[in-house]
Parts: structure tokens; sequence; C-alpha cells
RNA sequence: CGGGGCGUAGCUCAGCCUGGUAGAGCACCUGCUUUGGGAGCAGGAUGCCGGAGGUUCGAAUCCUCUCGCCCCGACCA
């Protein structure tokens, strides 16, 4: 993509209404624009960056066997009625009525709407276990929306709903989720942490909230170092070994780790000084089992093998599609802009042409961009006539992982200049050469 | 929903107190010069001063109402 024709939008001052770093990073970077409070307009260069996290949720919740499915994002109030949870919403809830004067809304999460779906269709123990999902988005109307895309009122969400005869396979169905979101988050170069979090009133073990840190974090957060140098799990995760999964829960809920509601000071002070973490985190993931919570109202019954019917055993599995964008952004920036981890990075190459009006470096420039697409690798282009120092400051903003400058300096020598975005090591090499690094893998 | 603040050019903001032809920097357009970390000079375009009422000869400025946005708190993924 040559960024003399892209639609990039940058600013070099930050806009007065944002405060946190990833809401001033996104709008300088010309990746969102606000539409109004808590609802965002999502620009290419931003937009990309939200596709490859939905994809990356998306081949890990399939790798998990969950299948997706897509719920609308207008529901019927009457569903709502039924489970109970009509009332209770409360503001929150954005209240439609069509032409026919009948009661809609904008689904702040979709459990009335996938009950709904399973009750006609799912009658008998040979029906489960099931995981559905979808990536859709939710409205819930915040009294104060903030902190950008963070905690918007629109925003792009990943739901899952399990569905299982008894406890003892939700539990498994669980563990896959466990499982499949820490591969999910390590893949986009997170340290997420799972945090054992509120139940509610069904009470027991399974609820976490999925935590990564960052300084500019909204919570408090407590937990081990041990479980933060946890190793990322291997590719290899049989998601039908109840047992293996098990382990795999079992080792990653041992070590200490809460947020500030569910903190245990004596808990916390028993740890060895050297190893406790007080951080600030933010919320990327929340798993829950609730049992028959909304089965059990809706009626949605599955029969036993002895015949008799029972409510379906649910369980839901949240993730902040949208949210994740700003989320990578807290935990990964610096005092120049935006360091992207290469899974999610919108191109992984900037390419600046120093000199565009040379044609000695236009036409490097040309060949190198042409070699890079066809190995498959994504280039931002910078062929803009601008200084060199404004081309710089961009790349760096939107912080791409690789920045290759072709300037006529280096041409003479016959070299190009690599740079690394996160560490900002550069490194003088030939074309060819700079060309095998970045297309190798 | 309580408390506070802000709406003036695409962005950051001055002007408002004390009413009198709407400004600066950056960005944008033209030309020239420049070219390895947000360049220089010259010229140019850009605004219903958030909206509606009112006071006044005259309102960005004073008064009333309204809408929007931001921050703190409570709440939440």
């Amino acid at each position: 993509m040559r960024l003399s024709s892209y639609f990039m939008p940058t600013l070099k001052e930050n806009p007065s209404e944002a405060q946190i770093v990833s809401h001033r990073l996104m709008l300088r970077a010309g990746m969102v624009r606000q539409a109004s409070a808590g609802i965002y307009s999502w620009l290419p260069l931003g937009f990309k960056v939200l596709k490859r996290i939905e994809q990356i949720v998306r081949e890990e919740q399939d790798a998990s066997g969950a299948q997706e499915l897509l719920m609308p994002t207008i529901q019927a109030a009457d569903l709502w009625k039924e489970s109970g949870r009509y009332d209770d919403y409360g503001k929150e809830m954005l209240r439609i009525v069509d032409r026919h004067e009948r009661e809609m809304l904008y689904g702040p999460t979709n459990e009335e709407l996938i009950t709904d779906i399973v009750r006609h269709s799912m009658k008998s123990w040979r029906d489960v276990p099931k995981n559905l999902y979808h990536i859709q988005w939710k409205f819930r109307d915040e009294v104060r929306p903030r902190f950008g895309v963070m905690r918007g009122r629109e925003f792009l969400m990943k739901d899952a709903y399990s569905f299982d005869l008894t406890k003892e396979a939700a539990r498994h169905s669980y563990n896959k989720m466990f499982a499949a979101y820490l591969r999910t988050f390590a893949r986009m170069g997170l340290k997420a942490i799972p945090m054992r979090a509120d139940t509610g009133p069904i009470g027991g073990d399974m609820s976490h909230e999925f935590i990564i840190l960052a300084d500019t974090g909204e919570s408090q957060v407590y937990c081990h170092r041990d479980i933060v140098d946890f190793d990322v799990l291997g590719s290899a995760v049989d998601f039908d070994d109840v047992a293996a999964l098990q382990g795999i829960v079992d080792r990653w809920t041992a070590p200490y780790a809460a947020t500030d509601e569910k903190h245990d000071i004596e808990a916390f002070a028993a740890i060895p000084a050297d190893k406790r973490i007080e951080a600030r985190g933010i919320e990327v993931g929340h798993i829950f089992y609730f049992g028959a919570k909304y089965s059990k109202p809706l009626g949605a019954m599955i029969a036993r093998p002895d015949g008799e019917l029972v409510p379906v055993e649910m369980g839901s599995y949240g993730i902040g599609v949208s949210r994740l964008v700003g989320a990578i952004i807290e935990a990964s920036h610096d005092e120049r802009g935006i360091v992207w981890p290469e899974a999610v990075a919108p191109f992984k190459v900037g390419l600046i042409d120093l000199r565009p009006a040379d044609a000695a470096c236009a036409a490097a420039a040309d060949r190198i961009d042409g070699a890079l697409r066809a190995a498959g690798v994504e280039v931002l282009h910078d062929d803009r006539d601008d200084s060199p120092g404004a081309k710089f400051a961009t790349m760096d903003l939107i912080g791409l992982p690789w920045q290759l400058v072709v300037g006529p300096r280096g041409l003479a020598q016959g070299v190009v200049e690599l740079k690394q975005r996160r560490t900002g090591e550069r490194q003088e090499l030939s074309i060819e050469s700079a060309l095998a690094r970045l297309t190798l893998r």
C-alpha cells in the first residue's frame, strides 16, 4: 500500500478529548474517529488491526472445537422478559421501539438469544457438548464511556456459549475455553493472566477474568511472579484430553492472582516479598460457568440417557475484541508511538522512501515493495514527498514492527537501513539481505 | 446518576473579565529552496465563535434555555 494514496489521517498534536495513551495514539495514528460518546468509526488502519485480532480469536475458538455462527445486534424484548433480565438490566440496555410499537433492544449480550436457538433444537444428551460463538457488535449504554475503545458503548465482542449435560462435562467445556484463551492472548503478544473472578449466585471456582498488565490499567491486580513467567502454551493442546486440560488449568490457577475485588490480603502476604506483583490490569476476557441460570427459565431442556429432562448446563465466554486494540497499545507503546506485536500489526513493514523524487530511490523502493508483496509481506510504502523527519515520526507513531529506510545516502553505498520498532535497533544491509530477513517465515 | 470543566479554522488553543470589522501555531493549497529524525521563505484558502431565545445601535464576548464532549466519583467487559 502506498501511503500517498492510503487514508490514514494522522495528527501531530494530541486531541484534547483523549486522556489515556491508547486513545491518544489511536486518534493520532488515524485508526479511529469518534462518532459520538463511546462510539467509533474504524478507519482503514484501525480496522485492519481489529480484523487481525478478530481472526486470531476466531482461529483459536475453532481450534478448541467451538463453532461460529452469527446472531443479530437487534433483539426482541420478549426473550429478555422471559429470562427476567429485561427489568434487571436497567438503563444500560438501549431500548428501541419499532414501527409496530414492538419493544426491541440493541443486544448488550446474547445469552437469551443463544438459549432460544438451542432450546428448539437441542433435545437430547446426544446433542451435547456444543460450544457456539459469534463475533458481533454489542451496545451497552454506559453512563460514562471513557478510555476510547477500551470502554466504549458500542464494542465488538466474541462471546461463546457452551452446552453440556452435566456439571462435570461443563467443567471440561470451561477448561477448553480457558486453554483457548491462554493461546489466543499469547498469539497476540500479550501476557494475559487468569484471575479468579466473582461467580455471583452460582458460586464455585469456575469464573476467571483474563487480565493483561499495563501501567494505565483500569483496575488494581495482585499476583505471584511465577505466573507471569509461565511459558506460553506450546502448539499442541489436545482439547479432548480431559485430564491434560484440567492439568493446564490447575497449573495456571495454582499461583495467587486476583483483582482488587477478590483480593485476599493474607494470602497475598504469604507470598515471598520478591514474588509479589502489584500492578494495574486490563480485563480482556472473562469466562463463566452459570449452569441452568438461563436454560431453566427459558426451558432449554435435554433428555438424559435415562429419559429424564434436565436443563442444559451452560457457560459463557467473552473476549473484548475492540477493547483489545486499545489494551494492546496500553501494553505496548513508547513515547514515540505504538509498538505493534507482529501478529496484530496492520502492516509488517513500513517502507520509507526518503526521496521519492530521486529516480534511484523510487526505483529501489518500488522494487522492494514489489518483492515483499510477492512474498506475501504486507508493506506500507511511504512514497510521500515529505521531510525525512516527518516520515520517521509517522512510522514510529503507527508502530509497524519493521521499518526499511531507502535513501540516497545509503543507496550510494548499496545499502538500506532496517530498523526494528520495538528495540530501535538499526542495521545497514544490502537490499537482498534486507528482503531475505523480512520474508523469513 | 452526583460533582467539575470545555465547546472559536482539520488539530492545539488565544480572544470573553471590560460588547465595536474573528486571531495564532500546526495541518492544507501555490511557488521556490531544502532533504537521514515532525525543514525554510513568500503567497493563499479555511469559520453561521455548538444551537435557540433575550439585552443592546451593535454580541464570540452579557443573560436565559438547550445540545454536545471531556474529567473525577458511583457502575461496568
